[in-house]
Order: structure tokens, then C-alpha cells, then sequence
DNA sequence: CAATTGGTTAGCCATTAAGCTAACTATAGG
DNA sequence: CCTATAGTTAGCTTAATGGCTAACCAATTG
């Protein structure tokens, strides 16, 4: 568990970087050669070998070689990880966006009530959470 | 929508240090001043600093100063761009496992239908995709 | 076997990142 | 007004990152 957090590390140094996030979204439609997954890159090959070994690294990519081409492929686990770590802290965000709502309506309601005005439907707080809620 | 792919550049180059992450993760649960988020790390103001700055350029925390104090909030919707693209991967990735479980169950029919066998209700293809299905 | 292809290793260079100290600014409190 | 507090700026060092070339295996293929 010490451990674990390093990882969550290097899965996102790994996917700062704009050729390796290409290379990641190249590899979730299908495995692909060294070779085809450089193609696209104006990069020379040992500087792309880089990019895919800091992949592995963090695991998100395995490869593995057969003959003279190297094969690889994503590895969804730590892609999953990462995903995880963001929906955590949603979560949390959002509990406390909830409170906080909760606590401004309370504080709405007891306002009203010491005015005591005509109508207290006064929903200001339209809910800015909840984003694609049920989905 | 140029610039847009370098934020995410930022967003993961941000997130990818531990003490960064820590700092987010704090602020998750509420506001909070430079001082109070600095107090859990060993670390000299002014490196601390660093991180924060850091943290704004990446668009996700939003500071103010009012006195003094400079009082630091997330700005969620740098946390919730990173967090699409991974739904985006996902998808993709899943449509794809699909695709290949549809293609193996295709098999699966094919050799069946070939061999004849008593049944061909032979579900060994589990579905390691779908996860927190519904939520 | 010779040549090509696909990848790998080694080493170099420029830039950025992450930490530090020291000195400074500007508000708050006594 | 003086002092302590809360950040900030400037400048330095070290290490990591991202790129390159050149030379080097090791499988295919003619």
C-alpha cells in the first residue's frame, strides 16, 4: 500500500506527455508492433523506445517479443487505478459540495422563517454537482 | 481545442507528484489557506509554493488573497476533464473487448456447430469488463 | 550467406523540475 | 510604531526528462 501510491506516480507522469497518451489511446482500439505505433511520430525510434518504456514502467502497457517485433498492449489495470484515484476524490468533492447545500438551504430556510416572507420556494441553489447523474 | 489537449498535459503532470495529490486530495474536502495545506510537509515555504503554483497553472485549484492569507480552492473542472478522458479510453477499450467477445463467442458457435457437441451453452467467457455497472 | 528489417544500447545535450536558503513585502496585533 | 505572521521573490544546485546520433544485435528474406 506504500507502494501503490508510487505507482499512481508514474501512471500519471506517464500520461503527461502527449505521445504517450497517443500511444495509450492508440493501444485501447488493439495491440500494435513498435514499429506501427511509432509510424505516426516525426521521432526517432531510440526516443519513442523511451516513451514506451516509461509506459511499461508505470504499467500500463506489457509487451512482449516474438522474433524481431516487439508486441504491445495495454494493460488496463493501472489505467483503471488512475480512474479510481479521480473518482475518490469526486466522491469526497461531491459529499461536500452535498453538505454544503444542505447547510445553505438550512440557513435559506431559517431566514425565511425569521422574515417570514410570502413564499419561501426561492431555489436559487440550482445544483451544480451531479454531473451525468444516473447515465 | 489545441490548447486544450496541453491542459490535460498539465492536469497529469500536476497529479503525478505525491505531495500535489496530497494537496488536492485536501482541498477535496474544503478550502483551505497556503499555510494550513504547507503544515503536513516537511518542505520550506517556498518549495511548497512551487506546488501550488503548479496546481493553478494546471487549472486545478483557484486561489485568492484577502489580507494576508491566500485562501486555495479546487477548480473541479480540470479534475473532471482528466477524468473524462479516461471514461473516453475506456470506452473505447471496452467497445473493443466487446467486439473480441463477441468474436470469440462467434468462434465458440462456429467450433461448436462444427464438432456437433450436446451443448452449446458453454459460458467460460465471464465478462471481466463492466465494472460498478450501474452505480 | 548477404542484406534488410525491427529493435536495442550507449552516450551526448538542452531543458525543466524539485528542492534549498536568504532576503524581502505587507498585513495584523499589541 | 513595532513585531510577528504569511507569503513572496530571487537565485542556486541536483536530478530527471525528452530528444538526438551512431553503432550494434538478431531474425527474416533473397
Amino acid at each position: 500500500m506504500a507502494n501503490q501510491l508510487s505507482q499512481l506516480d508514474q501512471v500519471f507522469a506517464a500520461l503527461a506527455d502527449p505521445t504517450r497518451r497517443a500511444i495509450v489511446m492508440r493501444l485501447c482500439a488493439g495491440e500494435a508492433s513498435v514499429g506501427e505505433l511509432a509510424e505516426p511520430f516525426e521521432m526517432a525510434l531510440p526516443s519513442f523506445m523511451k516513451h514506451i518504456h516509461v509506459l511499461e514502467l508505470s504499467g500500463l502497457v506489457r509487451s512482449e517479443k516474438s522474433g524481431r517485433v516487439r508486441t504491445c498492449r495495454l494493460s488496463p489495470e493501472a489505467l483503471v487505478g488512475a480512474e479510481d484515484w479521480f473518482q475518490h476524490q469526486r466522491a469526497i468533492w461531491e459529499a461536500r459540495l452535498d453538505r454544503f447545500e444542505a447547510y445553505v438551504m438550512k440557513l435559506k430556510k431559517e431566514r425565511a422563517v425569521a422574515r417570514r416572507p410570502s413564499k419561501t420556494t426561492d431555489k436559487t441553489t440550482n445544483k451544480t454537482s451531479k454531473r451525468k447523474g444516473a447515465e
